[in-house]
RNA sequence: UGGGGUGUCGCCAAGCGGUAAGGCAAAGGACUUUGGAUCCUUUACGCGCAGGUUCGAAUCCUGCCACCCCAGCCA
């Protein structure tokens, strides 16, 4: 599963898309774009926009785009359109050499403003931006229509050139289609196509002072690049008849089609540009990239592969209905993966001391275990076993409760790959009762985990030797917020999550660990999956990323009491 | 009170007049050198509600109800 492949077959949008291909719209072509505005980073909720886009353009034999719409020089930068490649490319899909920018067609924008003009569709408009608003009514009242409304075409143009001139002061003229005031719509109450802004533009510099609208550059952008199939959000619906207008108006062979889907929300956790900068600037997270956040790059740090998220998106389907999806389901397609692609490697979280008083002191042996018992390609590794190791403190238990089986006293278990030890003596602090070591023996004819006489034990458990650990930290991460749905509350922070990050230093791991690589994948055997970190992981000081844990049965069996 | 949308199992989601797919979650069981994985099994007599058309309706008609979006010189 990679994005080319992603099966996105059987939803509305490839209905429509087949209807077009039997009437020979389009010439049977498909092509589609993302178009991001560069004022922040990507989050999960586009990627499902970029790969039905990417995933409908190559399941349809077409092509796909990827354009920034930087049609507004205050909140765009480069630096987001280099990150944004980034995680684009990241995620698999690729646009080829159909890399484009608004601002690549403002000349023909404005082009196509005096074309309006001189049709007599388009006027230039003195009022401030406070008249604007009360002139253009409310949901239930029309509007009224400008006093500057029904200037010349004459006049229009020469005010609409000296606007780009550079003449006028920001915010004193707009350039507004001529539409309709009374419209239901108040999309189509003219609106304003262009404004001026004395700023910079990222890539066109001081070259214009007037900037076009969203609304009035996307339509034609889409159509001067042969978009066929224009995919985008819910609430922008409304803006459908907007789009159609510019394109019926100026002169467009074949105009795109505009189709809305639900945009992808999951629970716990927040899916805005404004939220998510909230939490970085707020400093409640650790940047974009922090684990936690639902960022493409915070996805990626994590350990989430790009495999899981397309896998995930292909599971939620695309509607038009406003929906929350569990994340539950995010957490299945990264298990999925994850348990087929990441080795298993045993790493103890919370070490407790064991003696297995009847080995022999000094001695090492190696043992061989397998790397992914889901698949035999990936070999073996030796691990070493000596009379010390360490065990997690959870798998052992002084008083056990019902259907605990694990090490106790009395009780016979295994050490994953080496031998059955039996639990003879537990060792505490005298002062405050805790317990601190575990004495055991072991029987030696159970090498590699298994006996002759075919005696069962029911729990296996994963040690470290405690001569050869190498020690480590692991991040255990829990969801960012508590509420299921943190935006329908007044302040979303409120809902925060104050535990969803326990830094566990002191965790120990077989030798294995120092083969590790920044990024590379593990399951930690019977934990979870962990992502040796992009920044802070050192063979010196190795740092891992909890992507999920494993389904823990045993947790539920104890909360359920 | 205007306009545009959406309402099918706890969460997603097929269905397009012929008698409710699938996934996630949950529950039971089998198997297991990860209480993981895997494999079985169970879960909507009903599709927002109320009428109507039809031999037959989640699908068509009428009327309600709920929720989401729209009054940026944002996208």
């Amino acid at each position: 599963m990679t994005a080319k492949n992603i099966s996105l077959l059987d939803n509305f949008i490839q209905n429509i898309i087949d209807e077009d291909k039997k009437n020979k719209r389009y010439q049977g072509r498909v092509h589609t774009r993302f178009p991001p505005e560069p004022n922040g980073y990507l989050h999960i909720g586009h990627t499902k926009a970029i790969l039905i886009n990417y995933g409908i353009a190559v399941a349809n034999g077409g092509k796909f785009n990827l354009r920034f719409d930087d049609t507004n020089p205050i909140k765009e930068e480069e630096e987001f359109v280099e990150a944004i490649k980034e995680d684009v490319a990241w995620l698999g899909v690729d646009w080829e050499d159909r890399l484009f920018f608004a601002s690549d067609y403002f000349q023909e924008l404005y082009d196509y403003a005096e074309e309006l003009i001189k049709k007599g569709k388009a006027y230039v408009c003195d009022l401030t931006s406070e008249m604007i608003k009360e002139y253009r009514g409310t949901l239930t009242e029309p509007g009224t229509e400008s006093p500057y409304r029904n200037r010349s075409m004459d006049e229009n143009l020469q005010l609409f050139r000296r606007m780009r001139a550079g003449e006028f002061p920001n915010g004193s003229r707009v350039l507004r289609a001529k539409i309709d005031m009374s419209s239901p719509n108040m999309n189509m109450r003219d609106p304003v196509i262009y404004r001026i802004m004395k700023e910079p533009h990222h890539r066109t510099g001081d070259e214009w002072c007037i900037y076009p609208m969203y609304d009035y550059a996307h339509p034609i952008s889409d159509a001067l690049e042969g978009i066929t199939h224009s995919l985008c959000s819910l609430e922008f619906e409304d803006n459908r008849p907007l789009y159609d207008w510019f394109l019926e108006n100026l002169n467009c062979p074949e105009p795109p089609r505009q189709i809305e889907f639900a945009r992808l929300n999951i629970s716990y956790t927040v899916l805005s540009k404004r939220k998510l900068r909230e939490l970085v600037e707020g400093g409640y997270v650790d940047g974009w990239d922090d684990p936690r956040m639902p960022t493409i790059c915070g996805l990626r740090r994590r350990g989430i592969t790009p495999e899981a998220i397309a896998r995930f998106c292909e599971s939620i389907g695309v509607s038009k209905s406003n929906s929350i999806v569990d994340v539950a389901q995010l957490e299945h397609a990264i298990r999925e993966d994850l348990n087929r692609r990441a080795k298993r490697i045993m790493v103890v979280l919370r070490p407790l001391r064991v003696v297995i008083e009847n080995y022999p002191s000094g001695e090492t042996e190696e043992l061989e275990i397998e790397n992914n018992p889901e698949d035999e390609s990936m070999g073996k590794r030796k691990v070493p076993f000596s009379r010390e190791i360490y065990i997690e403190q959870d798998d052992f238990r002084e008083s056990p409760p019902k259907k605990f089986f694990r090490l106790t006293p009395g009780r016979e278990v295994r050490l994953k790959g080496a031998y059955y030890i039996t639990c003879n003596k537990v060792i505490k602090n005298e002062k405050t009762g805790e317990i601190e070591e575990v004495r055991c023996s072991y029987d030696p004819e159970t090498r590699g985990g298994w006996s002759a006489d075919g005696r069962k034990v029911r729990g296996t458990l994963h040690w470290v030797s405690a001569n050869h650990a190498v020690e480590v930290e692991a991040r255990i991460y829990d969801r960012l917020f508590s509420a299921e749905n943190p935006e329908e509350h007044d302040d979303f922070k409120l809902s925060l999550n104050k535990d969803s990050l326990e830094a566990l230093t002191g965790c120990v791991a077989e030798p294995e660990v120092k083969k590790v690589e920044p990024e590379d994948r593990y399951q930690f055997l019977r934990q979870g999956y962990f992502c040796a970190d992009k920044k802070d992981f050192t063979k010196e000081k190795p740092v891992f990323n909890q992507v999920v844990p494993l389904r823990d049965t045993w947790a539920r069996i104890k909360a359920r009491g």
